[in-house]
DNA sequence: GTGGTCTAGACCACT
DNA sequence: GTGGTCTAGACCACC
């Protein structure tokens, strides 16, 4: 078993804001906060807010103007496409901790109705 | 926002000793290793250790017999009753985060069926 | 014979502060001391201290509220609640020992009667 | 409250010793250990165990005959003495704690009914 | 300020 | 050897 499962802090702020994505909460095209303010609000260095954006850049997430900061996407569908990519990613997860104690597909759907209300 | 979502330590060593008897890997009457065992194992304090096996004798999945060891409970269903209780508890956070996105269950069946094979 | 009759020193302050619940005391919802401050009265180290709070709460009758402290349930019923437990508690150990004396529940009643008023 | 509440080695020996005359287990008449023997089946200083024997003398219950040892008193009643001298402690501790919670002599009656069979 | 976690190390009782 | 208790002190998150 891995101990150091303490996600690093740059990945915390990827899904932090990947999230607010994916719920609507930021928009497409909406300018994100300069790299001094994101390490202000989340409390981290500067260096570490700045290797947030770049990998939200990776992901196809934003994109950063030179002069002007780092913006959402231009993408009419980027809310959609984040939303479904988190989706199935917790999916993922879910399956295979389930799996992983020995339920079958089956089973998993029952206990999701049990829960699911 | 949460930056401390690292669970802490006691607990992910709780979770590994739940999985591993929800599973199958240790059985009922099972002797666990010692708290000083335990500590190196997991390259944890042998407090943190005890903390361990105190969580878990409260949750009545294992019992201490001073002088002998920690053992899981002399209980036929114990395996049963802790795996449905951890599958439980990872269907309720699946489904909650998928709400967070505001996912529908059906829309959480759909997807669910797509992964899941 | 076992010789460490004495009662663990958290568990001592822990029977101390149900019975100012049970007596009404210390009310439904008020703030406990904090971990720090029931150490000093108490002339115990924080953690033991903070062991006492631990265990209430595991007994439903405390709750603790990160940052602000820890307070009596907010249950209408808690006080009487704890006294009716902390009497089944006492009388069950009497009678435990009462009956390693030899005695029945008839001289038990009597003996009583004999002492109590 | 006190919490320097651990009893006395040598007191816990004594209310061993009386609940052993009180329940027969030891008789009238009967030849008690020496001081050395006492100190070793409980792990005891030999001074400790003298006074042990010091206390039982003066409550009445044994005497030391020079050369010869220590000997529950030579009285047929000192079982029934004892152990009714021990109810009384015990129903008097148990009724003071119940009246500190509040309980009437009715109610107090009304719970070791419930706790009593 | 609050509680939560973790470490380090001590001493004791039980087997 | 085992677990149970207690101390001392550290660091962190939350308010």
């Amino acid at each position: 078993m891995n101990f150091d499962t303490s996600i690093p802090i740059y990945l915390q702020v990827v899904n932090d804001l990947k999230g607010k994505v994916a719920s609507g909460q930021i928009l497409s095209g909406e300018k994100l906060p300069s790299g001094r303010e994101l390490a202000q609000q989340y409390q981290i260095n500067p260096n570490t807010a700045a290797r947030v954006y770049q990998v939200l850049e990776q992901q196809g997430i934003c994109e950063t103007r030179r002069g002007l900061g780092t913006f959402v996407v231009e993408q009419e569908e980027i809310q959609k496409t984040v939303r479904e990519e988190m989706a199935k990613d917790l999916a993922r997860k879910f399956l295979e901790r389930m799996k992983a104690l020995g339920f079958t597909v089956e089973e998993i759907g029952k206990i999701l109705k049990e829960e699911g209300k």
